[in-house]
DNA sequence: GGTACGATTGTCT
DNA sequence: GACAATCGTACCT
């Protein structure tokens, strides 16, 4: 089997498949390897927490073009959020890459880190998903790229782990987010580098911008 | 055309 | 633990 047909199919039975494995990109300043040791999955039109929920748009394209792509977009105009597209063409479904272990490549995913922000330990250069895109040197530029075509960035799957936990999406609320329903989030145990979880935020109503400056 | 908000992170208290 | 940063996208008028 390949890579990319184990890779195909809903991103429920898809995701583990992708914990252990390796992303490498291979950039002008170098390469870096991290090992995946985090995953969220992200379903189409029957996940309320999935960008393809309301459908197909500009943004989610990606997500509907097949396995082994690349989905990245930007997030809050800030960070880059890395996906793997697992459902077949014309039926978005993703795994969320949200954090793993650099093993390869590591003096220059720090140096990644250290220009984009504060390093506190090597554990923390891909702990969380926009940190995996920056230790990986990768942005929402390299949305739709294929993984198992493209040579500057690749993705190669290990052997199935035998032990995966699994738990509640991380960020969002409601049903999309019961862990009672499907175990969304999952990850290696005993891996340090698996992010903490938050659960989803109740954001307190911001005050509302006014128009014209003044306070109502 | 305008506005609210998000699959996050880093900093401050 | 709480909140601000910051901008593209989706939704509403």
């Amino acid at each position: 089997m390949s890579d990319r047909s184990a890779l195909a199919g809903p991103a429920l039975l898809v995701a583990p498949r992708l914990l252990g494995a390796r992303l490498t990109t291979v950039l002008d300043d170098g390469t870096v390897t991290v090992r995946i040791t985090e995953v969220e999955a992200y379903g189409g039109a029957d996940d309320p927490g999935s960008h393809a929920f309301r459908g197909r748009s500009a943004r989610n394209a990606t997500m509907f073009g097949g396995p082994g792509l690349l989905y990245a977009y930007r997030h809050l105009g800030l960070h880059t959020c890395l996906n793997v597209v697992t459902g077949p063409v014309g039926e978005p479904s993703a795994v969320l890459l949200r954090a793993g272990e650099v093993i390869a490549g590591v003096e220059l995913a720090a140096a990644r880190r250290a220009a984009a922000g504060v390093v506190r330990s090597a554990r923390d250069l891909a702990r969380g998903p926009a940190r995996l895109a920056v230790a990986l040197g990768l942005d929402h530029t390299w949305d739709g790229r294929d993984l198992f075509a493209d040579v500057a960035v690749h993705l190669t799957l290990g052997t199935p782990s035998v032990e995966v936990h699994s738990g509640p999406r991380v960020g969002v609320a409601g049903p999309g987010g019961d862990a009672s329903r499907h175990p969304w989030r999952l990850w290696l145990p005993d891996e340090p580098t698996v992010s903490d979880f938050r659960a989803a935020t109740s954001r307190r109503p911001r005050a509302r911008r006014s128009p014209s400056g003044t306070a109502d």
